[in-house]
Order: structure tokens, then C-alpha cells, then sequence
RNA sequence: GGUCCCAUCGUCUAGUGGCCCAGGACGCCGGCCUCUCACGCCGGAAACACGGGUUCGAGUCCCGUUGGGACCA
């Protein structure tokens, strides 16, 4: 069975990157219908907080990411990392240093005088030392020969041994080094398909040497390219809104996040568009790609609008409510999902989409002034009126039935359309863009409409007055 | 500086030696539709980093250069 697992380090929120790390681990687990385990690495208890912790499986439940075992919390299994540290010892494959920082220093000054490498020079290797407070615990790295990493997304990688230096394991105070814990963690979690970001690679070499000294097999690596800002650097804030959760914030839908997160480094074929479930069945490592990608945010956006699109209104309604509550609007009145169902054309975010809900329902039409300048003139009350006492008449408010109202007055008048449907458009919704004013009519019900339409009018009066009063002063 | 990785339109990418004078998507431009705004539809500009090989034939294989990135220092 497949075994894969995401480790965040609870340093921060869950941003883009590590989300698709995650995603491209839980996506081949579900895939393959294996296991997919989640593990706080919180070794850096400097750094690390419950804040966080939360945030990030928060962010996780959000995108709908969910994991077969842990939270595993490293912070908790120190014991078992001194375990395997006392096998390495025992079995020769570290040894105790208790070189002083001064001569480590000293030696690295050197190496860097003469354009070597600095590394370490093996002198306790076969000293023999006994444990203290000032030892620590080094790998023993073979002089001689190369490590090769079989990276799936990257191909071979070769290592030389000789490039490599016997690194620290356990720190004078006993705490396990990162390469160390990792490697632990995983063979005895047993994690077999390991996808992290290629920031990775270069401590690879150093696992895969651990992985023998234990004896354990290794398990598959793939190092997918990282994620880049628009400048090409490595995506930091400085790019923007990284935050899984500021997505969700700025009414991103999580499928859409999901859609655009796996196309960026993964592909098939011409297809851009993936649901979840879409995802899963067609996960591949063998299409994922090795050049690093570049975020765009406008692609994310088109993205959620073919998501909001594709999503049915009963659903988006549920959705929509936080939003709308944020608002302090109540939903009364006017069937949210005619209105969700009203907006969907229009709405790439969930945000936009509550902004454009508004209208229905606030009683007192706030009109924007350019717009009630334009259409809500004397010229137009007429129109108004018109259209007030001939929908006073209609029997039901249905949109073939508004139309046809419309068209009467339209016969009656001489008018085109749009010199009508504009001023009431702005009456009835403070606005001159909106959906189509007979589904606006239909939604919004007769009572309101009518009353939005004499609120008009007198608004027109009363400006009229006061236009008259200026002129006359 | 050392080691490693990467390289197709502005961006994400398809492409695994002939199907490619390079396809799709976002964005951009033009048009159509139209009660506004959108949606939708149609069309357009836009790329194989460069130089050498290999081959009858290279975006696709090899080498080098350049550029970008990662890690370590």
C-alpha cells in the first residue's frame, strides 16, 4: 500500500506551496487508495506555534484535504529518535564528537582560505569517545563512492560521498537534526512515496545514507519544482496573499484553489478544468513537470469563476451566507438561490458575488451617483410611473409575463428597451449593471418593486424641487 | 564560491524524432450577441534562450554557452 504523508512545520500558515505539496501527496494516496499521514514537525519549538497548528489544519479540512492518520507531533517522540540514534551508534554508523566550536571554526577558516569545502575533518571518527554533555552525535559517511537519489520527477541524481561531511545527528543536548528525525519519522510511520519541494534535494543524499545505515528501504522520492512569484523569486508574502485561508476570505471556492494549485506543475493533456474527484482519478507522478512555476493569480481567479459556474445554486447559497452575514444583511425576502442563480455569470469570487446580492436585500436602494444622475432625471419619472401602474396590474410576477408588460410599453411609447429597463434598473437596485432587469422583477416580487419604483420617482421629485429652488436663488 | 536542478507564447502548459511554418488555457486586442454588466460565441497578436553536433529529418537526443532557481558556505 501507498504511504504518503505532508509534514508542515507549524512556523506560520498554510501558504500555496506547502498546500500543493500536500495536495500532490494526498492526491497519489487517494489515488492509489492508500494511506496519507499528517505530521506536525515541531522540533523548532522556538518557532513553533498552536496558533499555527491550527491554522494549518484548518486550511487543510478547508481545501477538503483530509488525512488517514495523526497528527503525529514530533515534539512527542523523542524517545524514539534517541532509540535509533543509540542503533547508529551501536552499529557504527556514528560516533561521538566532541570537537570544541573553536576548532570546527577554525578548520571550516582554513578550508575556505584554500578554496576547499569546509566540512568536517573525521578526527573523533575512531576515538571511541563516551557520552557527555559535550558530545554530539555524527553520521559516519562514506569516504568514497556516490548516494544515488532515483527521484521520480527529476530522474537520476548523483551524488558524490566525498561532497558530503559526517553531519551532526544529535545535538550536545541530545536533540535530533532535521535530515535525522525526518528519516525516523518516516520508516517508522511507513512512508513509502515521499513528494516534497525540490528545495529538498539537497538534503536527500544525507536521508538516503540514514535509510541504509537502518537498514530500511528506501522509499520513492519525487521533488516537485517550487512555486515562484511573478519575479521569478521563490513565492515569499512580499507576493501577495499566500495564505490558504485569505483565499477562503476573499471568496475563493477550495476546488478552485484545489483546480489551479495541481495544474501548476502537473497537466493531462489540454484539460484545465478538474474537480476534485477528477483529480484523484487522474493523478499521475509520471505527468508531473520539473520546471519550476510561476503563480498567477489571474488564472486562479478565471478558475473559481468556471468553479462558481459549475457549481449548482442550492450549494452556492450555503456558501454564500458567511459571506453575506459579514455584511450584516439579512437574507429575507428574495429566494437566495434565484439570487445566487441570478449571479453566477457574474461572480468570479464569492465575495463579488455577495456584493452583487446586496440590492435585494436592503429596503432603502442606495443609488451610486453617477448613476442616478444619468437615469433617475425628470425625463424619466414618466417611464416610471408607466412601468409602476402597468406591473401594478400583472396577476404574477414571472419573467415571460414581465417581458411582455415591457414590450406593451415599449409599443405604447415608442421606446426602446433600454431607455426603460435603465432608470428602472437603477431604481430598483442603486445600479447600471446588474442581471437582467425581468429576473431582477421576478426575484425582488411585485410589493418591492413597486415600492422601489415610487421611491424613485420621489427621489426624482424631490431632486427636481431642489434643482428649481437653486435655479431660482 | 561549491554542489545540484531547470529552460516551448507575458503566465500555466501540450508536445516523448516526422502528425508542429508548434496545440490548449489565463491575460490582452477586435467582432458578434444584448435591457446594463457579465456569460457565451467567433477571430487576432503572442513561444521552441543561443551555438554546435547526431540524424534523411530535432521543440523532441548529445555537448557547450547563457539565463533562472535551490541548497550549503
Amino acid at each position: 500500500m501507498i504511504v504518503t504523508r505532508f509534514p508542515p512545520s507549524p512556523t506560520g500558515h498554510l501558504h500555496l506551496g506547502g498546500a500543493r505539496t500536500a495536495l500532490f501527496n494526498w492526491l497519489y494516496a487517494r489515488h492509489t487508495k492508500g494511506k496519507f499521514i499528517l505530521r506536525i514537525e515541531d522540533t523548532d519549538t522556538a518557532r513553533s506555534t498552536q496558533a499555527s497548528v491550527e491554522a494549518i489544519l484548518e486550511s487543510l479540512k478547508w481545501l477538503g484535504i483530509d488525512w488517514d492518520e495523526g497528527p503525529y507531533f514530533q515534539s512527542k517522540r523523542l524517545p524514539i529518535y534517541q532509540e535509533h540514534i543509540r542503533k547508529l551508534l551501536d552499529s557504527g554508523h556514528a560516533y561521538l564528537c566532541d570537537c570544541p566550536p573553536k576548532r570546527l571554526e577554525r578548520i571550516r577558516r582554513e578550508a575556505l582560505a584554500s578554496g576547499r569545502k569546509p566540512k568536517y575533518d573525521g578526527k573523533c571518527r575512531d576515538r571511541g569517545l563516551n557520552p557527555s554533555d559535550e558530545t554530539v552525535v555524527r553520521f559516519k559517511t562514506p569516504l568514497a563512492g556516490s548516494t544515488v537519489l532515483a527521484d521520480v520527477v527529476k530522474g537520476t541524481i548523483v551524488f558524490e560521498n566525498s561532497e558530503l561531511d559526517d553531519f551532526i545527528i544529535a545535538r550536545q543536548d541530545d536533540t535530533p537534526t532535521y535530515n535525522f528525525v525526518v528519516v525516523v519519522d518516516d520508516i517508522t510511520m511507513g512512508v513509502n512515496v515521499i513528494l516534497r519541494g525540490d528545495d529538498h534535494v539537497m538534503n536527500t543524499p544525507k536521508q538516503i545514507l540514514i535509510y541504509k545505515a537502518l537498514g530500511a528501504d528506501l522509499p520513492v522520492f519525487g521533488h516537485v519544482p517550487m512555486v515562484l512569484g511573478s519575479d521569478r523569486s521563490r513565492l515569499s508574502k512580499r507576493h501577495g496573499a499566500m495564505s490558504v485561508l485569505a483565499y477562503r476570505d476573499k471568496g475563493y471556492l477550495p476546488e478552485a484553489l484545489i483546480n489551479y494549485l495541481a495544474r501548476l506543475g502537473w497537466s493531462y493533456g489540454d484539460q484545465e478544468v478538474f474537480t476534485t474527484k477528477e483529480l484523484i482519478e487522474k493523478f499521475s507522478l509520471e505527468k508531473l513537470g520539473k520546471s519550476p512555476g510561476v503563480f498567477n493569480p489571474e488564472k486562479l481567479l478565471s478558475l473559481n469563476a468556471e468553479h462558481i459556474k459549475r457549481t449548482p445554486p442550492k450549494i452556492l447559497a450555503q456558501r454564500l451566507l458567511p459571506f453575506l452575514a459579514r455584511r450584516g444583511v439579512p437574507v429575507e425576502g428574495a429566494d437566495l438561490e434565484a439570487v445566487v442563480a441570478s449571479l453566477i455569470p457574474r461572480s468570479k469570487t464569492l465575495v463579488e458575488m455577495a456584493d452583487g446580492a446586496l440590492f435585494f436585500y436592503t429596503d432603502k436602494v442606495v443609488y451610486e451617483e453617477s448613476a442616478a444622475r444619468k437615469f433617475l432625471k425628470p425625463e424619466n419619472a414618466p417611464i416610471l410611473k408607466q412601468v409602476s401602474a402597468r406591473l401594478e396590474r400583472l396577476p404574477a410576477f414571472e419573467e415571460e409575463a414581465l417581458e411582455d408588460a415591457f414590450k406593451g410599453i415599449m409599443a405604447q411609447t415608442g421606446l426602446k428597451l433600454g431607455k426603460i429597463a435603465q432608470p428602472v434598473r437603477v431604481a430598483l437596485t442603486g445600479k447600471t449593471a446588474s442581471p437582467g432587469i425581468f429576473e431582477i422583477l421576478e426575484i425582488l416580487g411585485k410589493a418591492r418593486t413597486l415600492e422601489r419604483l415610487r421611491r424613485a420617482v420621489e427621489y426624482i421629485d424631490a431632486h427636481a424641487a431642489q434643482s428649481v429652488d437653486e435655479n431660482s436663488t
